[in-house]
DNA sequence: CTGCCTTCCAACTAAGCGGTTGGGATAAGT
DNA sequence: ACTTATCCCAACCGCTTAGTTGGAAGGCAG
């Protein structure tokens, strides 16, 4: 068999996203990686140092992925819904990304590439204050946060949703009525938020 | 020594709570807290059966503290916004039920104490509409869902809000920017729910 | 006091864990 | 062809883990 580290590598950070995202960090196991991946466990050690250092190059390769895949585009309040309703369908199309944010904020103490990550989210504040000027950072930052938590919270906290919605909290047809629900609620705290 | 075991059973309890909320299921090791409780750990297994047991007795007491810390008071739009100010400060006050909550949905399959539950919720979504008759039962249900996931969501994503706040996410005065804007959100969302 | 049941613990077990090692195979430079 | 560096794996290692066991000691009914 021919070599190929970069396949390689690929595999196990695939790999990594379904068990970390399924297990957590603390009940991963670096075995089960290995296994999905089809490739021996010493070269997690190799690529990645440790079991920490997969699950940091796991939840980095996803939210380089989200960014990509959420752009922010148009003038004025439309602009934003448009962007809470693609966040939270990138979220329910991908769980996987909002249970490694779960993880982390729960399980580590400081985030993962910090510095990357809080340029892009400055970018992210920039873009939105474009797009409604009339919102200071301070704004935009919790409207963001508001947004985020939205999406991802409803993907982490599924047992508060099911004790209303019960087994339906799997059909299609609830992500449809929740996502409806949670832009109805952007968008008005964002005409609040433009009014004052 | 004399034998207590309410008290035994007691003290294992608490030091759960603080092992499980801190470390999640997976990442709680059960000798540790029996050591927190000063107690032989063969008593978890008799009185909780096993690990999970025990986690879900954790979940389910903390439950109950925040179903009778965190009542509904008042009538109109103003009585669900207080509300949501209490919900929003009980959960910054007592974080580890939101992590208890987190990991609930994280690690395990079915919601714990699910009947009781769900009657609780029950009720809940039936005093939101007696406060404010312009709901309708579904509305309700969203409502409180979005409300509880802004307050929750909060303790979880904990490293999404560093992004932009720094180490300053550690201090009391974030506390109440944070909750004043998510009260404010509410209050749009709920003044719109009212109108329409 | 006696017998019986409950509470409690120190010590143990079997399995699973993250991480390492030594060496074999492939590729690439000379 | 020979050397050197990289890629990869099977087997191994020490330690930690959830869960168990056998028996000692407190409480209580008679």
């Amino acid at each position: 068999m021919a070599y190929a580290p970069e396949e390689t590598r690929r595999r196990l950070l695939a790999a990594a996203v379904d068990e970390f995202s399924a297990a957590g960090l603390a009940g991963a196991r670096v075995d089960r990686i290995a296994r999905a991946a089809g490739v021996n466990k010493e070269r997690i050690y190799a690529y990645f140092g440790d079991k920490e250092g997969l699950f940091g190059a796991a939840l980095e390769s996803e939210l380089l992925a989200v960014i990509h895949a959420v752009p922010i585009r148009g003038e004025g309040v439309d602009a934003v819904l448009r962007y809470a309703e693609a966040v939270f369908d990138y979220h329910a199309a991908h769980p996987q990304l909002s249970r490694l944010l779960a993880w982390e904020g729960l399980e580590r103490d400081a985030p993962v590439a910090f510095e990357a990550r809080s340029a892009a989210h400055a970018r992210k504040i920039a873009q939105i204050r474009s797009v409604l000027p009339a919102l200071d950072e301070p704004a935009a930052a919790e409207l963001l946060l508001t947004i985020v938590t939205l999406a991802d919270g409803w993907q982490v906290f599924r047992s508060v949703d099911r004790l209303y919605v019960g087994d339906a909290a799997d059909r299609p047809e609830r992500v449809a009525v929740r996502r409806d629900f949670v832009v109805g609620a952007v968008r008005a705290l964002v005409e609040r938020l433009v009014a004052t």
